[in-house]
DNA sequence: GCTCGTATGATTGTATACAATTATACGAGC
DNA sequence: GCTCGTATAATTGTATACAATCATACGAGC
């Protein structure tokens, strides 16, 4: 297996630095901090009780990782997310799941088949049962399990990358009620595109999936989660 | 414009901590420093007269950008490419790459039009002539104006990720001198659909100029390159 | 001879001190 | 009243000191 990731994780979640990191950057993503704040070095050590260091550390990390811009002399902002930006995610994002299911069709192995088959059952279950929180754990999951069974490092962590920045909109919506059976109906054909080695249709549904799920964001109002709180939006993926 | 990117750029060239990150980075492109070797921040330091401070920030982000891997309390090691990385690249890039053709038919400006149509033109001027390095100066180049045509801060910035690991591979590569002309005759195939405003064309062609030079990198021995100093390999792509 | 535990040195992780830069407040000059 | 320059405070950038962890060597015990 492969030692080299476009983007490492960053592995090291009980240091001190590894804690501010992983706090910090929840705490961006769920809203905690508004976009374009300043992240004070002294402020965030005092308020986590660690010293300027492993802050600074954690805040060259979350730079790269593209939630925070540190002007040099300056500080520190939080950056923000146009519309745009969401859309181009999502339009990659398109293009790289179904390379990802393509992949998944010719590399799967029997147990993660066997999880994505329980998973699109499950989903189904709780879909009837108007189970949000379940379905919406199963979604990501679904997608998890299928950026593993592609057996590409490189895309897995692409793949992985893009969806946690999805989260920061996601976040700030509320699960559409309507879209989360949709979404587990698509969930099953690309299951079985994969199950029946099909790579070409695997492909064509999962790069369908994402639009439909852009869609269906867009549909319920992506331009106005930018200030309201409440708006509904788009399925979990 | 956007002032989010899925990956900051270092922008800060010129303190300590900039200067060692671009040149640990360059470094480790160049080759100085063998895959898996070790860096150690206080030889690093002394050679570069900083103190530890700057260099560890400076390996946190090459974590990120995955040049090296940081094991906690151990060391930070070089990571190494493999074959399925650099494949899995390409084909990454060969549908970004279509992507971003098509959107360059979009939105591109009069002004990257006629660089693009310079760049065309010159390229071939110095493919007849045998001007190598000129050749792959302007390779780099094309495909630097393509992102930026595409109006998209996100695609941009992922595709220039993209295109740097492929320098690491290219860096111990020499150019194919066949593969040279080939290269900007595709060029040119993607300027002409992009000025004649045909999307479809210029991401299928687009698509195709990627998996060309993948191609012709394993034709002339990608399997070789880990090891050998003087194997030709595939263009600058 | 082999295994294991301990001691020592090397290296990384963190905290703190100091330097450099930037932001702000205030008053002189017009 | 406005502009500009200077002084002060706040903040970031870097160096250094100390703590914690890991690698190695060596020797006791079997």
């Amino acid at each position: 297996m492969s030692d080299f990731d476009v983007r490492q994780e960053v592995s090291d979640k009980y240091s001190l630095r590894g804690r501010v990191f992983h706090r910090l950057r929840d705490d961006i993503l769920s809203g905690k901090y508004a976009e374009h704040e300043e992240l004070k070095e002294m402020a965030i050590g005092e308020e986590m009780g660690v010293s300027r260091t492993p802050v600074r550390e954690a805040f060259r990390q979350l730079e790269l990782e593209g939630l925070i811009q540190i002007i040099p002399n300056k500080g520190a902002y939080v950056t923000g997310i146009t519309e745009k930006d969401v859309k181009d995610i999502y339009m990659i994002r398109s293009l790289l799941e179904g390379l990802c299911a393509r992949w998944a069709t010719e590399h799967i192995t029997k147990e993660q088949m066997e999880e994505m088959e329980e998973n699109v059952y499950l989903a189904e279950f709780h879909a009837q049962k108007g189970h949000l929180e379940q379905l919406a754990e199963l979604d990501n999951r679904f997608h998890d399990i299928l950026y593993e069974a592609c057996d590409s490092k490189i895309l897995e962590h692409q793949l992985k990358d893009f969806h946690q920045y999805v989260l920061r909109v996601r976040k700030k919506t509320l699960a559409n009620a309507n879209r989360g059976p949709k979404s587990n109906e698509e969930h099953r054909g690309i299951m079985e595109a994969i199950r029946s080695r099909d790579a070409e249709l695997a492909e064509r549904l999962a790069n369908r999936h994402m639009i439909n799920a852009y869609d269906n964001m867009v549909k319920n109002g992506l331009h106005e989660i930018y200030g309201r709180e409440e708006s509904p939006s788009g399925d979990s993926v």
